[in-house]
DNA sequence: CTTGAATAGTAAGCACGCTTATTATATATC
DNA sequence: GATATATAATAAGCGTGCTTACTATTCAAG
């Protein structure tokens, strides 16, 4: 039997994204940037030209996620798609002038959403709580599924 | 500048939820049940007849999203809908045999990724962690509009 | 050069959240 | 009874993630 509260983590974890995304979302929509977007600029601007499915990578999602999302926001005039000159199948993403602009706005409003967050937790509760969640990224990305994938992978086809 | 990795809270909370709801889903594709759906679940077990409306309370999202979860829900042969006898705008939700069966099953394996998820984070680090995450929830359930956040942020004097 | 595998990117279509607007019913007020 | 407001549920349409399947290109073998 669990202790505590660890019977409600998964409600938690969803909560807890769920409402810093909608209030981060909230400031940033003044300048028209979900939080999504936000996340592939900031490594777009940690790595200026970088390649789609390095994006994809970098950020954990899918490259199909990445083709839609660059595709709105190249629309929305943030960044811009170049041909690389040696692949070419790939395309390079940079940042727009407009996109640089916002970084640094874009940056603070997540500094205060986070701050915001933590109203009332002491520095070393924090630094607990920062850990347990490095934790679980490692336990949750390492083995995918110790043994249980294959039985459940059979019965998945109906 | 913040410490640690407080600057990295946002993408430790996203990638945390992501990853949880990846390997859930994985387990549970086999009873055809997604994480939203088994959260609905499992309100509904917990109160038998539930209107739709007072679900989107208890899940904290919005009716309409109640409204097509409930629709694939009734495709699928988890749920029915019926109607209230005294009140006539109102569908009452009541789990079908075939979701009751499921209840247990899906509970044994929220309890084995949760588990999972934190395995090598000791006890007292678990409770912090919990307590953390529940913070984190009222503070960004409390004051919604950023209009008023500003008195957090910019000094309670106002 | 041709064939085949691997890689970069995209298209189509689904799930689940949202906002905004609509319909049906209930309730309060005149 | 008639009208206005509130509530329950839904419809339409969008953003972001996914899976699956496709095209274009690169690279390795023959």
């Amino acid at each position: 039997m669990v202790s505590d509260g660890i019977d409600r983590l998964g409600f938690l974890i969803h909560d807890v994204q769920r409402l810093m995304r909608k209030r981060f979302e909230a400031r940033a929509s003044g300048l028209g940037l979900s939080s999504a977007q936000w996340r592939l600029l900031v490594r777009v601007a940690k790595e200026d030209g970088v390649a789609q499915a390095r994006l994809a990578e970098l950020l954990e999602i899918e490259p199909i996620s990445v083709s839609r999302l660059v595709d709105r926001m190249e629309e929305g005039g943030w960044i811009e798609r170049r041909p690389d000159a040696t692949d070419r199948r790939v395309r390079m993403i940079f940042l727009t002038p407009k996109a640089s602009e916002a970084y640094a706005v874009i940056k603070s409003i997540a500094g205060e959403v986070y701050e915001e967050s933590l109203v009332g937790v002491k520095p070393e509760a924090r630094r607990v709580l920062i850990e347990g969640l490095e934790a679980m990224v490692r336990n949750l990305t390492d083995d995918e599924t110790p043994s249980i994938e294959k039985v459940k992978t059979e019965g998945a086809a109906a």
